[in-house]
DNA sequence: CTGTTAGCGCCTTCAA
DNA sequence: TTGAAGGCGCTAACAG
């Protein structure tokens, strides 16, 4: 007996009513019903336990109420963080999210293509930000012909698209890294950066780099070449970077005081590099970097960080689609680009660490 | 011109064929179709670009392809990876996962009756494990009436029930990391527990804790009662349960040389505190934890740990709600108990660290 | 082999 | 104010 499926007019028959009427009931039109028809309604739906079947009723709407999250990937501490925003909003609306997750473009359109046909009512795509991705958006504008909503997030795209999209100021977060550091009074800044010299290069590893670029150069600091680290975004990557830089370090009569990581992952390769070397940060080297993981805040040092500013792009996004569905006609794409938040810690010595370094063991 | 809307009908009309012939050749009973009509009708499915209308399917076939993951969070390094899995063997197989996190309980029973409206042919849940849940868990019995497979991953229930689930073996991880430690040849162990004091308490906080008591029982090693912390499997817990331990450690004569910390957030809270305190990791103490989160292997010293098996978690679980979907009667639910996988790293002081402690700078 | 027909469960005119 | 009827887009018998 699966899915006994009460229905609509088994609820008509209980209450001897007529299944419009019924409908008129649940869907708020009670000014065309009169009062004792509708307590029967009502009593008739409790004694049945009926639930309208929302397939049916997305049949005849046009509109099923749900919206597509596709994602390159539901690990990292980005992407989740900003569906749990966007749930948020749309919950207590009513609407459900269908998550797909897509690690390379053919699945990515595979998944657009299922979620069409399941109807969603618009889309938020997350991905990761190869700058490369900006020539692999073109399978998004048959869903502007289609007038599907959509909203794209931390993906770079030309101008031109048209397109929906949140971005978050990668190069800004990198000169405000910098003239921290800066105004900290340090003079010789390094840097390990994100996959800039991946083919294709990852946007928001170049802009961050070019912010920290800039700001040293506003400034007349030496940007030296051997304090400038490809990380490749990974905790193997930062690691490796930072190994190097203190090679150079141990051989060369100068040395950083200061460094920006470009993303947490990284950060963790260089400060596991830096604790088997003995330099310690801040006190040897201070470190600002990108990204708030929730161990942030307890690391040794606590981090020093500039976070995504998740629930303004979870919220922003989901309000843009919101506003495509209520209005009729076509509302123009929307181009916004995000600050990062700072968060000021421990690792670029700005706040005291708990205690000394003294051995009691 | 929203929503064009090409229909199974407009390629019948279009190829010159009946609806039901191209129905036939959408859902391959080739068998019954001569070849030139089905050609006639793929050409007019490409050329008008037709793609089924998935819900007004679902509606007939009364089943969805769609099934309900219910989490309490989307955050942290468990769930979602399991999510991943699930997809890994779902999507293949053309089926879509409808996400809602709920943090409590009235919400997960919202999420529930929205997803039963969605018509979802089955349900994952995944929740942490306050003990308590056993007692919040008659909200699923109406599932099982209906007959709507589903699975329940890491929350403890009462064997009565008799639901899907699949639990991991925390019982075995606690024994299993002291007895890694006793092995070392570690005679004074303490430990950072989840919570446990909490009310209700975490049932896997209880059974960890409970593995590595009678890990030490076992072996006739004292336990001493300064040496237990409760973390609430927080970072700050973590790092206060440190603390504390620290402060008996300055002033007592004993102290431990090892530790099982319960969750991978309070061994960082730990190693905070250690680090700020010029313990050192594994040389000082060694530690062994549980969790494995992507940083677990980069840390300073890398974490050894006992990860979660999620691929299996996950893999299983899908596959028992497949298993129900294909079979037309009940199948018996399974009780699946998984163990922890582990992964010897530094921080138990077997794999030796990168360099010596030498100061550089 | 192919076309006609009757719904799936619900909403929404349109008469009454 | 209420009920009857006609779809939404598709599938699945059932006739031809």
């Amino acid at each position: 007996m699966r899915r006994k499926s009460v229905t609509i007019r088994d609820v008509a028959q209980m209450a001897e009513v007529s299944i419009s009427t019924v409908s008129q009931v649940l869907n708020g039109n009670n000014q065309y019903v009169g009062e004792a028809k509708r307590d029967r309604v009502l009593a008739a739906v409790k004694a049945l336990q009926y639930h309208p079947n929302a397939i049916a009723r997305s049949m005849v709407k046009r509109r099923t109420a749900t919206v597509g999250v596709v994602v390159t990937t539901v690990l990292g501490n980005l992407f989740m963080p900003i569906v749990e925003c966007i749930q948020e909003v749309l919950r207590p609306l009513g609407y459900n999210i269908i998550l797909a997750s897509t690690p390379d473009l053919e699945s990515e359109m595979q998944a657009i293509e299922t979620l069409k046909a399941q109807q969603v009512d618009g889309f938020i795509f997350m991905s990761f930000m190869s700058s490369h991705t900006q020539y692999q958006s073109a399978h998004l504008l048959p869903l502007k012909e289609e007038d599907i909503p959509f909203v794209v997030i931390n993906r770079p795209l030309e101008k031109d698209y048209d397109f929906n999209q949140i971005q978050f100021n990668e190069w800004e977060a990198g000169y405000l890294a910098a003239r921290h550091l800066i105004n900290l009074g340090h003079t010789s800044i390094a840097t390990i950066s994100g996959p800039r010299n991946h083919v294709p290069p990852w946007k928001s590893a170049v802009d961050r780099h070019q912010g920290w670029l800039e700001a040293l150069k506003e400034q007349n600091l030496e940007v030296v070449p051997e304090w400038i680290g490809d990380g490749r975004y990974s905790h193997e990557g930062g690691y490796q970077a930072a190994l190097q830089l203190l090679g150079h370090w141990e051989q060369a009569q100068k040395r950083p005081t200061a460094i920006f990581v470009a993303n947490e992952h990284m950060t963790i390769g260089a400060l596991r590099a830096f604790y088997y070397h003995g330099v310690r940060v801040p006190h040897d080297i201070a470190l600002v970097t990108i990204g708030n993981p929730a161990y942030a805040a307890h690391m040794f040092p606590a981090l020093t960080t500039f976070a995504h500013p998740v629930k303004e792009a979870g919220h922003i996004a989901t309000r843009i689609l919101l506003d495509q569905f209520q209005s009729s006609d076509t509302l123009p794409a929307q181009n916004i680009k995000l600050s990062y938040q700072f968060h000021i810690r421990e690792s670029c010595g700005t706040v005291p660490e708990p205690t000394s370094f003294s051995v009691h063991a």
